[in-house]
DNA sequence: TCGGAAGTGGGAACACTGTACCCGGTTCGG
DNA sequence: CCGAACCGGGTACAGTGTTCCCACTTCCGA
């Protein structure tokens, strides 16, 4: 989320009332020419990202893109989600995801520039908490229910945090639940600096809880244990961890009453709204 | 971090007296048995773990290997940590990371069972918030101190964030870390489940933020740009989104003051430990 | 001192990956 | 009806993690 979209922002500020006449008919040229032929256009991009040279944003160039080409690339990026969540990031290759879809590999790369950009596709496609559900007006129920859905969501496609960590949500899914979610954090009364922050910490908390949860999950997938036989494995190796007698407070963690995952995250989320409070209490 | 070991620990902690016994004499024979011929044990693992069988973990191995053998590990787990370093996760293979340590290729696999492993030894041998800095007696401040020194580690080793979210963290460095910190909380007058919690929400709000942080960065790398030439490749965009008039909140907080990573850093930090400082206020 | 076993290093090869290059077929506007 | 634009995909290449195997060193007991 470009809820902390750094410092170039002033930059960017001050060019902004310059060019904002000038971009319609830029587009509108740049359209024509991609019509042309928008097979070489790809190419084009291709052999430009090679050398490093700046790029077009993909959500730009698809929104120029034709209809059935739009479906098209839809239809790649719901069937890449779907073979990651089954098989996993590991799992997704061009050739599977070609014949999950019945054709051939190399066609995919008519509709979508690299496999990085694919994955880009498909972190937008999926991150975007949904608001329509969440109660109005009280914004602490508000975030809660919200926090909660971008959980669920993020441990229904458990390839999903590793590759929102790394690369930076500006597609317009995100963009979209990025705005309401600040509307609400603006309707607590907070200057729009510190809604940006306090939405920013909150989303990171959600983001590093469901890390947290999936590690385990995660681990089993890859040496193909199942959970049974992953904690055979580590129970000796705990177990001896414990003995040594050398790590006395995580001992008495380990030994005592165990919050499910469920409890921790609530738990967590509750103190950090706690912590939210005191500002709408003492600030304006 | 095992600060949330899940539910199998009831199980774990019947089974602990009744074993506790038996752990030396077997670890003994186990080792007799391993410094027969150590080679064909890491072969066995090998083809063990191929047919999904329970494992021995990393750890045990190497408290049993030979002196030797244990420096030989630690010089390919830096090696690699370096590669890693300069050249991002991608970046690091065998081939090269073997040629970086100017040995051949399959040697390494004498040492280090698959490449999945070295990164789990790379993982703990650099997740180890040190503790021995913070100011001790307010805890307020130590969990301050900490914060900051674990987002640092986590920034100066930018692939970091992503693995840890997808391994669980029980390697002898994170747990002497995390008996410390556990200790902290635990000195705030918190039993010990809610320390846990307590702890763990803190650790997720770190690496949450340091993921945000290294998104653009990751972003630049990957694709071979300088932050400049990205920049400048996202701004018609973001121009674009701004002019739609579609996202007033977002706009809005794009066009307000824009907070340093830092300063966001720190503003969510506090946040959550007001939320803390509740618990020692009301509760016990 | 010597022979054999245990331990070490690494080359060749395999199955796989992402993707550049190119050619044959299809569709459609003039 | 024909040419141009668009679409699909086979082949090939460089690079990956890893296995299998063999030559070499080191060391220990007789």
């Amino acid at each position: 989320m470009p809820i902390r979209p750094s410092r170039h922002q002033r930059d960017l500020r001050q060019s902004l009332s310059q060019d904002l006449r000038r971009t319609t008919e830029g587009q509108r040229l740049a359209r024509a020419q991609m019509r042309e032929h928008l097979r070489d256009h790809l190419d084009e991009l291709r052999t430009r990202a090679r050398r490093g040279g700046t790029q077009e944003v993909v959500w730009d160039r698809l929104a120029r893109a034709t209809p059935r080409t739009q479906r098209e690339v839809a239809r790649i990026v719901d069937a890449a989600i779907e073979v990651a969540d089954r098989d996993g990031l590991d799992g997704l290759s061009m050739r599977r995801l070609a014949s999950s879809l019945g054709t051939g590999t190399t066609s995919l790369y008519r509709y979508v520039l690299s496999k990085e950009e694919l994955l880009t596709l498909m972190v937008d496609a999926v991150n975007a908490p949904d608001l329509k559900t969440a109660p109005s007006g009280d914004w602490r129920a508000t975030f809660t229910t919200l926090a909660r859905d971008h959980r669920r969501q993020l441990l229904a496609h458990p390839w999903l945090v590793a590759e929102i960590a790394s690369r930076p949500a500006i597609g317009p899914n995100t963009l979209r639940a990025a705005d309401e979610i600040l509307g609400v954090a603006i309707g607590m009364g907070l200057d729009p600096t510190t809604a940006g922050s306090v939405v920013a910490t909150l989303l990171r908390f959600v983001r590093g809880a469901a890390a947290d949860e999936l590690a385990e999950l995660d681990a089993t997938r890859r040496t193909g244990m199942t959970q049974d036989q992953w904690r055979e494995t580590i129970a000796p190796y705990v177990r001896g961890v414990i003995e040594s007698g050398r790590f006395p407070s995580f001992t008495s963690v380990v030994m005592s009453a165990d919050p499910t995952d469920d409890e921790q995250f609530e738990f967590g989320l509750a103190r950090l709204l706690d912590g939210f409070e005191r500002l709408t209490a003492t600030g304006g």
